[in-house]
DNA sequence: GTAAGTGCAAACGGTTTGCAGCCTC
DNA sequence: GAGGCTGCAAACCGTTTGCACTTAC
């Protein structure tokens, strides 16, 4: 499930864009950006937290990457895809699982459109716990 | 289309969350802690930002105000309502719209499950631009 | 009188930016 | 060699918190 992230065309190549852009290419879930800079950290690459900002947003805006604004106001970062999708979290270990569904899409655009609104986004979040949170400890 | 923002039953009442609550009561849109701040203080009421914060923190808590988190990490508040419902924002006036919609409810818990998920909840929110920001000037 | 509510200012945490030096092309 | 990229640290900005004071009950 590789995913070219190299939007840097015209970008020059650097021991650490390299290592950041190969790291986000294999990562399979949302990470913050200090998430990214203390794995990179810690397998070896000692890029500042600053670059890590820099590439995150210079990505963003060039699509290769999405961001997930979290109610603490924490932003997270996952590969973009070219389809629309939505994220299901788990309240207890934050694991992240894609899903997607056109019949949101189809309403949202719907029921907006209805209400006078025109180009239509929309943010959906399911939260929840998952099977093996709950079987550890239901609390 | 006033609604009772005072589930501060235990709470005293004071010069300030009396004008606080009653501006809040009277708002028809998102607004930001710093914008209801300011707006207070236009019209005479010399509450202290932290003050602010402190209400508001408190009545999300006790679900008479929602919050809404936006993608540069500014929440804004408005008041919540008793049963589910999602918001639709105009980003350029901040109006919000309510809108509920019991398929959304239904497939959110049905793919939840469906993962493993249980004890589930979501986030929806649905932007766009209306008709009157539109007509305006669509820029 | 007592404890909740408030204001102030400092602290906080994530993110951005200015600037000097490094390194790719 | 020139200019993009990086690191560092300071600045930023929204939000939270500690503490002393005020005030509702």
């Amino acid at each position: 499930m590789r995913v070219d992230l190299a939007p840097a065309r015209e970008s020059r190549q650097t021991v650490q864009s390299r290592a950041l852009l190969t790291f986000l290419a294999q990562a399979d879930r949302c990470l913050t950006a200090q998430e990214i800079h203390a794995q990179l950290h810690r397998q070896g690459s000692g890029i500042a937290l600053a670059t890590v900002y820099r590439w995150l947003t210079r990505l963003v805006r060039s699509g290769a990457v999405d961001v997930l604004m979290h109610d603490d106001g924490e932003a997270t970062y996952v590969r973009g895809s070219d389809r629309h999708h939505h994220h299901l979290v788990c309240r207890s270990c934050g694991r992240v699982t894609e899903i997607s569904e056109p019949m949101v899409e189809r309403w949202t655009v719907e029921v907006a459109t209805r209400a006078g609104f025109a180009d239509v986004s929309h943010a959906l979040t399911v939260f929840g716990t998952c099977s093996a949170c709950r079987g550890s400890g239901p609390s």
